[in-house]
RNA sequence: GUGGUCGUAGCUCAAUGGUAGAGCUCCAGAUUGUGAUUCUGGCUGUUGCGGGUUCGAGUCCCGUCGAUCACCCCA
């Protein structure tokens, strides 16, 4: 039996990974004041189509249920999001701040860095048009990242303004939110297009390719908030996080202000997250009843990952997690097997005082066990045998071991302290 | 969705069209109360699947499924 193409089966060493990954968002997500919430991973289509007018539709995993509904499993949070907000949008004081970090799937061809099922984290802030706002989910997406271990030499975050575009395509002339749309496809294609294509595009707006260009390599004066967002992120120390880049635009319609994407430094992978603002979308959806501004970013746990693994300190701080939440602490050696009945009278009471406890299921030798210990990555192992009622406490580590009588056990294990031996 | 490359043991990979192999991992023993190293022994294959060419196919041809890279797209 082969697995769907695009799908992952988590293995207990993938499965720690994704711990890893999925315990850090929250963490960091925590620490901005956002709460976490989700919503089902099966929605009707229509919620999807509404949004993006039916492009989208082609790339959704959907399929009818046996209700004859026309549903598909989420590629995205946002329009549930946006019907959440909608529907209990007085309970909620402002800015409203959530955070979610659920799988999603799309029907594409997968290739490195995207699958069919993949986690990514969503983070939220609705309510509020500030630019204080978006320097806010800038500097969170910033210290997602720095709390894997990644510095500035390893990502930066490219910022762009679609406002600054919309100003620019309305000096040249007058264009609907189709026509905007439209120019911003060829400003985003610009960089992996040949300049004459690029050229030739462009003559549907009545603009040279110079004229872009120009613009691109003078922003500064049309990226006022840009400007504004800069001096918010310096003010917190995150100076050489982030850079304007014009030409990010960002592939959705809805998105209307500012716009960021987080790329490695190498530029080797895709983008590892990206985001900007919606102001009008929580508008749109609800045919007007509600009116709030929102800008929100998503996070990939696929490129993540393999930008953890690029990156010596960022693999070597998974490692250390994993390694200390999946160590056990302690590992009984039976050498007796007589006393067996004995061991499990203390694996038990030692599991109750919460440490965890490893113990052989069958008959094993000494030297079996003590290897196991050293698998499990247990601290230290208790050796039960002819000593009872005393018992040998060894240290795994430094090989040292003593010999303590019983009730002594549990005072010289401290489960507070991660070298808990107490000697 | 389009095109290129690739599918051999659990993993990494060999094998001019001529008997399917090695290393690692794993398991056991050397070592019946102590972890490393070493040594010895052992397990695993419809060569992704299905056709075709041939006396003979892991090898060549076609199809299919999967992987991968690029394009398309990117929520």
């Amino acid at each position: 039996m082969q697995l769907l193409p695009g799908f992952r089966d988590f293995y207990p060493e993938d499965c720690a990974r994704r711990n890893y990954i999925i315990a850090t968002w929250r963490e960091v997500a925590r620490r901005y004041g956002f709460v976490e919430f989700d919503g089902p991973m099966l929605e009707p289509v229509e919620l999807y189509k509404k949004k993006s007018g039916g492009e989208l539709v082609g790339q959704l995993f959907d399929f009818t249920d046996k209700g004859e509904r026309h549903v598909a499993l989420r590629p995205e949070m946002t329009p549930t999001l946006a019907r959440m907000i909608i529907a209990r949008e007085r309970d909620f004081k402002k800015p409203i701040k959530w955070f979610c970090a659920p799988q999603f799937f799309r029907y594409e061809k997968q290739q490195r860095g995207r699958l069919r099922e993949f986690g990514q984290l969503n983070c939220d802030l609705i309510g509020e048009s500030s630019v204080a706002a978006d320097a806010e989910m800038v500097a969170l997406a910033i210290d997602m990242l720095r709390a894997f271990g990644l510095s500035g030499e390893d990502f930066v975050v490219r910022v762009s303004d679609r406002d600054a575009w919309k100003a620019f395509l309305d000096a040249h002339g007058s264009f609907d939110e189709a026509g905007l749309a439209a120019f911003l496809q060829v400003v985003d294609k610009m960089e992996r297009n040949k300049p004459e294509v690029t050229e030739t595009a462009l003559k549907a707006f009545g603009i040279s390719l110079e004229e872009v260009r120009a613009f691109i390599a003078n922003p500064g004066t049309h990226f006022e908030r840009f400007n504004a967002l800069a001096a918010e992120l310096d003010a917190r120390g995150l100076k050489g996080f982030y850079q304007l880049d014009p030409t990010i635009v960002r592939g959705l319609a809805y998105y209307t202000g500012l716009v960021f994407e987080v790329f490695d430094r190498k530029k080797t992978l895709r983008a590892v997250a990206g985001g900007g603002r919606y102001d009008n979308l929580m508008s749109a959806m609800s045919d007007g009843k509600v009116t709030l501004p929102a800008i929100g970013f998503g996070m990939g746990d696929v490129v993540l990952g393999e930008l953890i693994d690029a990156t010596p300190a960022a693999a070597e701080k998974m490692k250390t997690w994993i390694a200390q939440r999946h160590a056990a602490d302690v590992y009984i050696v039976i050498a007796n097997e007589a006393r067996r009945v004995n061991a499990l009278g203390l694996v038990q009471q030692l599991r109750g005082m919460g440490f965890r406890v490893d113990y052989p299921l069958s008959a094993a030798k000494v030297g079996k066990q003590f290897q196991n210990a050293e698998q499990a990555g247990a601290r230290c192992a208790v050796v039960i045998g002819d000593e009872w009622p005393q018992i040998k406490l060894k240290t795994l580590a430094t090989r040292d071991e003593c010999i303590v009588a019983l009730d002594e056990l549990p005072a010289r294990l401290d489960s507070a302290s991660p070298g808990f031996l107490v000697s």
